[in-house]
DNA sequence: TCTGGGGTCCTAGGACCC
DNA sequence: TCTGGGGTCCTAGGACCC
């Protein structure tokens, strides 16, 4: 027999997090914000029945907002990891076999948990055990496939009777599920694609499975078509437990007002690429390939203009110091005077392990002393905090700084943040 | 009138995910 | 005034090579 597959969301995720350490939150409509308190990213239940759209900007919802006390949030992506973190280490307790999908998300393979209960049974378990062990309310939907998995998990959510839990795994139930979900619900299944497949009359998952696989492998690849055969049950997308290596690292962000001059767009550069030099040591990865990106408002009436460079490097590296040398060349070239710039980025790639970088020509003891600093300033930073040693062109207090009004505490990271029992 | 053929690699763009 | 960030995969088409 193949495999049953569940997958564990956690419901409304950040506002979830939140609602850990302020329990005053809960009954009310809460929102949490993308970065520079920009768009709605995470809603609580009463803030979807106000009608707050996903993705929303802050500002075309304040009249909302200040009419039904709505509670706004920045994100606190730190507070955020480490609850993840925390969820998926419960779900480890139930079985090995566990693939974190993404910061909310992962998928178990029942047949692979003993003792094999009904699997209603085992999900109703999951969900009361990981609200007890992290407070976090999660819904489960148990399927033979991981897209049949996703269509189960997205009923249990708006269904009553469900109560969190929905096993389609030999249901009669399953041609009305799939019948009852939009075909754009469906995982895979983009604007691009809906559009295309409500002009055929392809309106719901049951009219998509019964789709001929070649047409949906001529109007949407490859992918289209093994999407059909999984909603057949044919499971085509294995349980993945180990994550595969980073292809790519970004770090970008989008600037609060307008920054013009090359000093401060040095700056911020500067702090993007030791955040994702961090990153990258942390995986045990080096790049060959360094790429910064600049540009100017896509809302704004004024000149646009965007650009990017992308440096080869001879000699991957792991090393802040050499890569911040690369991006700063990077920039240099596409640095233009005269606009108002609103976001920049880094992005490594051309990723090797850092254990295999090849050995240089001319390997002195200079370049010795660069391999040496970055573990020990890594090792400080984390004792101490980020940023304890830094670069000095890495300013992180810069006046392009992301904006951050409204971010809770580090309850779980920082010491000093950690709630108090009175 | 006819103008080689086939393989590989790279890139840009488009689609999707959370 | 104010509009997120970080990823992956697939394909077509061009460059290049023999």
């Amino acid at each position: 027999m193949g495999a049953v597959f569940a997958l564990i969301d956690c419901n409304n995720f950040y506002v979830s997090c939140e609602r850990i350490f302020d329990p005053r939150l809960l009954g009310r409509p809460v929102v949490v914000l993308s970065n520079n308190d920009g768009c709605v990213v995470a809603r609580s239940r009463e803030a979807k029945a106000l009608g707050i759209r996903m993705g929303v900007p802050l500002f075309q919802i304040k009249g909302l907002v200040e009419t039904h006390g709505v509670v706004v949030y920045s994100s606190n992506y730190a507070l955020y990891g480490d609850i993840s973190a925390r969820v998926m280490g419960a779900l480890r307790e139930f079985t090995d076999d566990v693939e974190v999908y993404s910061i909310d998300e992962a998928f178990l393979d029942l047949e692979r948990c003993r003792p094999v209960r009904p699997y209603r049974e085992f999900g109703l378990d999951i969900r009361e055990k990981l609200l007890k062990w992290t407070g976090v309310p999660v819904t489960v939907g148990i399927a033979r496939t991981k897209t049949l998995a996703k269509v189960a998990n997205h009923l249990a959510k708006t269904s009553e009777k469900a109560a969190g839990v929905l096993d389609l795994t030999d249901s009669p139930f399953l041609e009305v599920a799939l019948e009852r979900t939009p075909v754009e619900e469906v995982w895979g299944i983009g604007p691009a694609y809906a559009a295309l497949l409500r002009a055929r009359g392809v309106d719901n998952a049951l009219r998509l499975r019964d789709m001929d696989v070649r047409a949906a492998r001529r109007a949407m690849t490859v992918v289209g078509a093994r999407l059909v055969m999984e909603l057949r049950g044919v499971s085509c997308l294995p349980l993945e437990t180990a994550p595969p290596p980073k292809k790519s690292i970004t770090t970008s962000r989008s600037f609060p007002g307008a920054v013009s001059k090359y000093e401060e767009l040095k700056e911020s550069v500067s702090v993007f690429m030791t955040r994702c030099a961090e990153k990258l040591r942390r995986s045990g990865l080096a790049a060959g390939v360094v790429t910064v990106f600049i540009q100017t408002s896509q809302f704004s009436a004024g000149p646009h203009y965007s650009n990017s460079a992308t440096l080869e490097l001879i000699y991957a590296s792991d090393s802040t110091q050499e890569l911040l040398r690369h991006a700063l060349e990077a920039l240099q070239r596409i640095y233009r005077r005269g606009y108002e710039y609103r976001k920049a980025g880094v992005m490594l790639s051309g990723m090797v392990p850092a254990a295999e970088t090849t050995g240089r020509l001319f390997d002195d003891e200079t370049l010795e002393r660069f391999r040496r600093v970055m573990p020990v300033v890594d090792m400080l930073n984390k004792k101490y905090g980020r940023d304890t040693v830094r670069f000095a062109a890495a300013n992180p207090r810069g006046r392009w700084r992301t904006k951050a009004a409204r971010r809770s505490p580090l309850y779980t990271t920082r010491l000093s943040d950690v709630p108090l029992l009175k």
